[in-house]
DNA sequence: TTAAAAATATACCGATTGGTATAAAATAAC
DNA sequence: GTTATTTTATACCAATCGGTATATTTTTAA
């Protein structure tokens, strides 16, 4: 890693609290030079623009949080080990090095939706991926004969990917953490009765 | 309704919309009046400031939400029936006079939560009084003998809010409505469950 | 060690931001 | 119908926005 290499990495890793907290247009240009302690010059040397800096540091912040879950995941063998990781992790996200700011799925998807093309195709793909690898946990599970063969696979994935995000929301809102307990119980029971 | 209030009312209805889809910070004065076709001047003969019509704005969208669940619901009698006026509008909220740009608790609780106090105060409000409706619907079911006695109300009332939510961040973003039905689907069995 | 290349800082750009003073126009009260 | 009051438009403000040209410094490679 050269210096241009790690000094990009290094703009990434300071930004990336800010543009989850504050958002893209509630980030600017000074804040990234606040954050980092360079210059305009010194950041445009690196990235194009706002933009290039914003889709890394996106890309930067859902890379905090698939670690924390394939680290949590590696620990258990069964799939409904495995699927009880988000009920552990999100019952409690502010225990794990999760990203400044909350879920950057939830905060970049009610963003960009209606406003930043190139932002929301990257959130979607996220949620697409999200979706994917619980599928093939609940699949695997039934093969396996952990789980019923009647489980209906993708509406579980979704609907435990759409309990979470609420719950994320809610919990950043109100500042109640036992409303978060409460909800990940929810997805608890879900996947007990898979 | 006067003059200025009829003017009052006429900017919150045309700002509205625009705060809904580009967010607070992203919705500038120059928007306002080009979505009024007023001046700066005459909208700020009748607010104080940009802050003023945003906090009206969420409160117009919010009502708008609210009153059409409140028109469904009206049609219907027992506490089932109308819980499950949720799952009849959240699973097509397009057909609807839903406010353009989805939501405007997720959308303002997710911008404002770590950035503007007042915004966040007025979401977390409306959070709480939805949780206290479908509470207040939960504990008369039970008392008259529809629902289950053992039924955990707070936590229900958390997770269809938190899932609705959830669903609606993830429709919107990926334009898919078969997700929206699934997860619709899994709120729905909550309450057949009862 | 030196020369070429890359990275960074400084100073600036026009455009836009939220907001205001003031004058003109429209409304309301008498 | 006239006057007092309110509402609206115009013109402007300093500050900040994202971005860039250029000079200087620091890496890198020979």
């Amino acid at each position: 890693m050269n210096k241009a290499e790690k000094t990009r990495q290094f703009i990434v890793e300071k930004t990336a609290p800010v543009f989850n907290e504050k958002g893209y247009v509630g980030t600017s240009l000074n804040d990234m030079t606040n954050a980092t302690g360079l210059t305009k010059g010194s950041i445009y040397g690196n990235f194009a623009n706002k933009d290039e800096v914003a889709l890394a540091a996106f890309d930067h912040n859902l890379k905090q949080v698939t670690t924390i879950i394939q680290q949590e995941m590696s620990k258990h063998n069964t799939c409904r080990e495995k699927l009880m990781v988000y009920v552990q992790v999100y019952s409690n996200f502010q225990k794990h090095p999760f990203p400044e700011g909350g879920c950057p799925l939830l905060n970049t998807a009610t963003e960009a939706d209606d406003t930043h093309a190139a932002l929301r195709q990257r959130a979607a793909d996220g949620i697409q991926r999200w979706k994917n690898a619980i599928t093939t946990l609940l699949e695997k599970g039934i093969q396996l004969g952990e789980f019923r063969k009647d489980v209906p696979v993708e509406q579980t994935a979704l609907s435990m990917i759409a309990t979470i995000e609420g719950c994320i929301m809610m919990t950043k809102l109100t500042g109640k953490t036992h409303y978060q307990k409460a909800i990940m119980r929810t997805v608890e029971k879900l996947i007990d009765d898979l």
